[in-house]
DNA sequence: GTCCCGGGTGGCATCGATGTCATACTTGCT
DNA sequence: AGCAAGTATGACATCGATGCCACCCGGGAC
């Protein structure tokens, strides 16, 4: 016997059919809505019972006004310890309102991102919330309007009117490099990734105007941007190292870049300092300075925005900065 | 001017209207069916343009067979590297078949997974991924058969006859405890989480009997379980390195308990030999010894056999066990 | 004994798309 | 010229639930 490979659910028409009311009356019986016969609301719900019935969602959306209890996010990949906690707190916070989280990863093309966004659309998602690959928003400005809500997170949504939530790159960028200084460098290295990404801009220009207003000028020869990935920040950092004349202290621009420079300092004898942006796990156990700030209440944030957009809010975009805080650990510490 | 909060999307009616054909031939233009004429199929295409209209997945969806592009997972939360690793593998094999990814956090609560998946259920999922928090899976089976394809991660489905995805857990705990009885150690302690979780009780069983087959019995009063948070492993460890006779090694038998280890091993002086279940970022840096798997493969197997389930294969529930392999770094090989 | 009211129920249209079938008009062939 | 085959199009039912409206009936008010 070739057992089929999936076995049709029930309707709800068959459940009225197996308790003898009509389908209107089991719909009543089961959505608990009032004026139904106690009797018959059990002999309904029994029937659904035994049938294994369970509420089809697609047709209930379709009729209710084809929008779905989903939110999408798009971003990088969820291997990357920032998005998924970021994904996370935007979990935690659509869970208590019942929506459901939709995820996709970008791989950091943005062609792919723009076909993420379309399935999201089609499916009709309540919101979307966006860490885009790259910079050019366009393509998302003729959605915006209309109807549904975007809000982007970590990279700002440039010349689109968007609800975003915003990390202070610049500000934590500045202190980790008035940190540097205070500590006695001069010779500071700033290893930043793509400088395409807007959060990446914002943290180089932070660190630079600390460098400014205080007048030191001696890090311009060890800034690295470009900078992709662990093994890239790695080479990147043990090729500083090997200068005739060393940087003293390294800044590193986002988790990734403090992972490669960690692997470089790993068995130097006198290693530069180190501070990092973005906090990370196991920092504290290998005291490592960074710049911290809360993943979890960006994820939290963008939610609630996209949730307030979704009840009928209508008023202008909103930016939402969220602060940062230097955490001495040892590393950033330690003198030239 | 209180504006829309939504503004209504067009419907493939309207584009039809506009470009002076019926339903039916918009819908054969924008869905490039043959036997449209090229004039029409361009007229179509240009009133869907100009009015911005985007299929509707959801009357689709219903339309087709009341069955969504959509898979569900329901595990821990995504801020532990674990799951999201597992979750990353996932939707990377997902998308390769045009599927997108439904995430829902248990918070290691059984009520809430049981109401999570019933959620998902109701979106008419075209499968269901599970880490389940408990042990308890009976609410599984009833649906189990009822069409929608159940893959079982990291726990072993029980009774159920379900596909599953498991690590080799016991064979990693063994090897754990060969590796350190190799170093000399004895006195050995482990410590495990809830053992009411069946890949704990297996990592338990496989060091007992590692220690057994060896004749060892000097790890017993080392054995400490239940225990479930980084903070709770932190003081686990601090507590048996003040016994009067403190154990010369010690095995964690997941992440989190690693990372409270190492942050209870931080200071010490002499610290015990340490090897940990789950390989972790910075292991290397730390040099730390652990039990490693492929956790992305984890979630690659698992979506590949929830998508041939969805493809039509009937055949009975298979279980794929994913190997361990010990990465010796330096803190396993420190002899007491 | 009417009338009215409201509880309990059912009929039918509807959400937005797609499948089936029918039809008008070409074309190509004998 | 006449007919079969194929192309381009449209009408209509349908997926599974819910909203609106109509109906039946029993009981209290007058």
């Amino acid at each position: 016997m070739p057992s089929e490979s999936t076995v049709r659910r029930p309707t709800l028409t068959e459940v009225a059919a197996l308790a003898g009311v009509s389908l209107k009356t089991a719909s009543r019986a089961l959505n608990r809505e009032p004026n139904v016969a106690p009797s018959t609301g059990r002999r309904v719900q029994d029937a659904a019972d035994s049938l294994g019935y369970r509420l089809n969602g697609i047709a209930r959306e379709l009729r209710r006004g084809a929008t779905s209890a989903l939110v999408g996010l798009v971003s990088g990949d969820l291997a990357n310890p920032f998005y998924s906690a970021v994904a996370s707190g935007i979990e935690r916070e659509l869970r208590q309102h019942g929506l459901l989280l939709i995820t996709a990863n970008n791989d950091e093309d943005a062609e792919l991102e723009r076909s993420l966004v379309d399935a999201f659309l089609e499916r009709r998602v309540r919101a979307l919330l966006v860490i885009p690959s790259g910079d050019d928003h366009e393509y998302l400005a003729i959605e915006g309007n209309r109807g549904v809500p975007f809000v982007f997170l970590d990279r700002p949504p440039d010349g689109l009117a968007a609800d975003a939530v915003l990390i202070d790159n610049a500000g934590g960028a500045r202190s980790a490099g008035e940190h540097l200084l205070a500590g006695g460098h001069r010779r500071i290295a700033m290893v930043a990734d793509l400088a395409r990404m807007a959060p990446q801009r914002s943290r180089i220009d932070g660190f630079v105007s600390a460098m400014t207003s205080f007048g030191n000028t001696l890090w311009e020869p060890y800034l690295r941007t470009e900078v992709h990935d662990v093994r890239h920040a790695e080479r990147t950092v043990r090729d500083l190292l090997l200068l005739e004349t060393p940087p003293t202290a390294i800044f590193t621009t986002n988790n990734r870049l403090t992972t490669g420079a960690l692997r470089a300092l790993r068995d130097v004898v006198r290693p530069p300092a180190l501070v990092g942006f973005d906090d990370f796990d196991l920092a504290d156990v290998l005291g490592t300075t960074v710049v911290a700030h809360d993943m979890g209440a960006i994820g939290r944030e963008a939610a609630r925005l996209a949730y307030e957009r979704i009840s009928g809010h209508t008023g202008p975009a909103r930016t939402i900065v969220i602060s940062t805080s230097l955490i001495a650990r040892g590393s950033g510490e330690r003198t030239g």
